[in-house]
DNA sequence: GTGAAAGCGCTAACAG
DNA sequence: CTGTTAGCGCTTTCAC
């Protein structure tokens, strides 16, 4: 410890913790003195004794979903600004995998986590209530206790319906949606809704046979769900797929069959994930705002973490969402820069 | 604390670390009283009694590249088998960001670093005498003083060139090296030994022309390369790019020029990722046994971590590996099914 | 401005 | 088999 090393005693502590009654000599010297001996604080020691970790929790289903990869390294990154670590949990595709997540059991050494759940609906509501700093990403459940970062599911798919409109399409598929379910607050749901809105302001009708569930959302089940479309209904002129590894599946898929995109189908993705530039042909993409989502998250963590005994109510925020059209809907370029990134709205 | 709570007193410690000699009675009691107030130890005070964090960490490049993704997945699932839990820290694309977590000033909260370089070399070895445990990946240093979990770069590479040779290429191009280059121990370098170690064996001819350097491994380098390389000198019927990534931006450059794979030009990629399979057409793939990486890299780190004062000399590990053919080398189906993974040789 | 002392919750060593 | 005791290294009063 430096302490002895240096020349004064505790008043290190002061200096590592940027306590501003120290004079500048013996900060100086301190200073000196760490950098001298090598000194690092003992993290465990600083947690055990002001109760944080300086860790945050990621919880999503799958690293190999490049959705989520992509969502924790932006996460990575906007959690370092505050000198945050980030410790991942794999949720898994099951509703078990997420329900732990909210019983503290996983994640333990963290101040707080950010969760993006894929199963828990509403009716989960009441496991919200936690001991620990929650930030809830996506849009499964609506009005519970936490803070929560969301996308303009219905809004954005409805643009990116009317995108296809725009480029002459009548008869749209949808990969991704279960026609039938009940489910109300899914992302699925909600832009399947947002679909129905823009053919309903086009005049056009809805046919749900051109509606296909397809989970998890993987290539391989869009592929599947492409296939089967093409051998039962092939009279559609282009798929919205719901994210954009449906997406990427289905080209596969329309490739196989002889389809040419975008001349006889064209197909529209969710997420604007970087191998969309490079599918051939290129996917295009609702871009959700995830840098944004990603930023959004980590500062409200922080805000909560720091917070002491006066609670604020839980606050929810929406995300910026643009269409990139590419080749698979008749374009060449991205319509925006890629860069093109606002506040976000609360 | 349990202690008041259920009976006893600290039998509470033995009964949570699994102490032999507790009556069975005893123990009984403790467990219900710490499921009664559901008691968690805070693991702050054990890591600062203990030395331990119960945290490895794990420095990759970047997440958003998918073998890295991929490979973050495997390791997490290998490390839950310890009930560890992993930190990511992204080194980014510079020397400096990687000489970082040989620091010692990343990562802090960890008990050993799992650390994949890109961009260190053998004359970096002085650096890796660091104070806590390291495994290293990948092959860009050998003879260090740590342990090393390696593939079989110059081995696997040539497998790869005589699949290409196999299927009757001649003139085979390399995407990802640079010819002149000096450096002898990158995944580049050994791959290209093995290239030419292929070549040599048929009695086919090297030509530098149709080696590219493409830096870093992204699409969008792969895509360039293959653009300029049609550009400039047409007379090639395959190419082995060194990773999927630049092979699936090889095989988007070539759709845009028209040429169609495998036919005139067959491509060969590097990593086996998801992706691959849905492609147009599907990637054919170097296996590189990231599974059994992921998964004897924590073995050894868990090892190194209990490690009392006698240290054993590092050790190293070589990967088993497999050429997946698919369409873009003419074949339709994996040739061996994906779940063939046996041990690692040391 | 700086020093002394207490204690965060746990584990390990030692008694009993 | 179980209880007592002493720190792990830090931050935080509270004196001085």
């Amino acid at each position: 410890m430096a302490r002895a090393a240096g020349v004064s005693i505790k008043t290190v502590s002061n200096v590592v913790n940027d306590y501003p009654y120290v004079r500048a000599s013996t900060r100086e010297r301190v200073l000196q003195a760490i950098a001298d001996l090598d000194y690092h604080p003992n993290l465990s020691a600083r947690g055990l004794r002001s109760g944080k970790t300086g860790v945050i929790g990621l919880a999503i289903p799958e690293l190999r979903q490049n959705y989520f990869a992509e969502l924790a390294d932006s996460i990575i990154r906007a959690a370092g600004e505050y000198d945050l670590d980030v410790l991942i949990d794999q949720t898994g595709p099951t509703r078990r995998g997420e329900m732990a997540v909210l019983s503290g059991t996983r994640l333990r050494r963290t101040d707080g986590i950010i969760f993006s759940p894929e199963r828990l609906g509403p009716e989960d509501i009441p496991l919200l209530r936690v001991a620990f700093p929650l930030v809830l990403l996506g849009e499964r459940i609506f009005g519970g206790p936490t803070d929560h970062i969301t996308m303009h599911n219905v809004e954005s798919a409805r643009a990116g319906t009317e995108h296809l409109i725009g480029i002459g399409r009548r008869r749209i598929a949808v990969i991704g949606a279960d026609p039938h379910s009940t489910d109300a607050t899914g992302s699925a749901s909600l832009r399947l809704r947002g679909y129905r809105a823009a053919l309903a302001a086009a005049g056009l009708p809805y046919d749900p046979a051109l509606i296909r569930p397809a989970a998890p959302w993987h290539r391989e089940n869009g592929a599947a769900a492409m296939r089967r479309l093409l051998e039962e209904r092939p009279d559609f002129d282009a798929a919205f797929t719901l994210n954009d590894t449906l997406g990427l599946g289905a080209l596969r898929a329309l490739g196989e069959a002889g389809v040419h995109v975008p001349d006889d189908v064209a197909v529209l993705g969710f997420d604007n994930i970087d191998e969309d530039r490079f599918s051939v042909p290129s996917l295009s993409s609702v871009e959700p705002g995830r840098e944004q989502i990603a930023k959004v998250a980590v500062d409200v963590m922080v805000a909560r973490i720091k917070e002491k005994g006066d609670v604020q109510p839980p606050r929810q925020f929406l995300a910026d969402y643009r269409i990139v059209a590419r080749e698979s809907t008749g374009f060449r370029e991205p319509s925006l820069p890629s860069d093109a990134i606002g506040p976000l709205r609360e």
